[in-house]
DNA sequence: ATAACTGCAAACAATTTGCATCCTT
DNA sequence: AAGGATGCAAATTGTTTGCAGTTAT
C-alpha cells in the first residue's frame, strides 16, 4: 500500500522532472522518499530534513536540501508553509483536489494541529474567481492559545 | 476625524504599555503614528518603516524599529504577516471584532490584494472552538496568478 | 560529451543581542 | 535614583550562491 503510493509518486516525479529538463538524482529521490514515509500532516523544515538524513546516514548537503525543497515546491510536489517562526516548512501535497489541510497554531507553545474545511476552500475558490486569480494554494492559519496553555 | 482616531489610539497605547510596565517613548509613538497615517490595508516591513522614518528625518535605529514592531505585535496593536517573502510585514489591527482582512498573493509578480470574508471568519471561530483554542488571529493567504501574469 | 547537479565554503539578508549610555517614571 | 529603552556594532539564523569537480542523459 505504502509502496504503491511511493511508486506512483516516483514515476510522477520522474516525468515531472524530465518534462522540464531536470535530472533524476539519488538525492532528489531520497528526499522525496522521506516526505512519503512521513505521517500525513507532518511538515519538515530544511533542518528537520537534515536531521533525518543524518540519522539514515544519507549525507546530502544542506545546500542541496534547500535547492531540492525549492525545486519540489515549484513543481507543486511540496507545499511551502510558514508559521510565525523564522524558517519555512514543507509538506507533501497529497490531494489533487485542492482541499488542503490547514493549521491552527498555538502562539505560546508553538504546537500546531491540522484541520480541513470545505467551507474555507469554497470561499477561497469564489474569492479567487472574483479577483480573477488562478488559484494555486489556499493557506489558512489560525493563531491562538491551545487548551493547555490557557490553563498555564 | 483622523485626529480623533489617533488620539484614541494614543491613549490606548499608553495604557497598554503602562499596564505591563513598558514605557512610552517618542520612538514608539512615532512608529505607531506612521501606522495610523497609512492607508487602510497597507502593511510595512521593517525596512519600509525605516525608509518612511528616514524621509521624515526621524532617526530611529533599525534595532529599535524591530524591537518596537515585535512589542506592538505582542500587544495586539499590530498584526504580523508573512507572505512568501523573506521578511515580515506589519499592519495596524483596526477592528476589534476579529474580522480581519485577508490577502490574495500573486506568486509570479508578488502583488497582493485584500479581501474580507465573513464565511471564513465564522469557519475559523467554529474550528477554534472545536479544537479548544482561544482564537487570536485568522490569516488566510490565497496564492495564485493574477490576471496580468496569466496573460504573460 | 555536455549540461545539470552536488558539496563546500563564502556570501547574504533579515533579525537579534550585548553593552554602554540615555531617558521615562 | 533605578530600570527600562535606545543606538551602535557585532553576532546569529536561515537561506542562497560561485565554483570546481561529479554524474545523469
Amino acid at each position: 500500500m505504502q509502496d504503491v503510493t511511493k511508486m506512483v509518486s516516483r514515476e510522477e516525479l520522474s516525468s515531472l522532472l524530465r518534462e522540464r529538463g531536470f535530472r533524476i538524482t539519488p538525492q532528489r529521490e531520497k528526499i522525496l522518499d522521506i516526505f512519503f514515509t512521513l505521517p500525513e500532516g507532518e511538515h519538515l523544515s530544511a533542518e528537520n530534513l537534515q536531521n533525518i538524513l543524518r540519522h539514515e546516514s544519507s549525507d546530502i548537503s544542506l545546500a542541496t536540501s534547500y535547492r531540492t525543497l525549492k525545486l519540489l515546491a515549484s513543481l507543486g510536489v511540496l507545499r511551502e508553509l510558514d508559521f510565525a517562526e523564522d524558517h519555512k516548512h514543507y509538506e507533501l501535497v497529497r490531494a489533487e483536489s485542492g482541499v488542503q489541510h490547514q493549521h491552527i497554531i498555538c502562539v505560546e507553545c508553538g504546537n500546531t494541529e491540522e484541520f480541513t474545511s470545505i467551507e474555507v476552500f469554497e470561499a477561497a475558490v469564489e474569492i479567487a474567481a472574483k479577483a480573477k486569480f488562478e488559484l494555486i494554494d489556499t493557506q489558512l492559519k489560525l493563531f491562538g492559545r491551545c487548551q493547555r496553555c490557557q490553563a498555564q
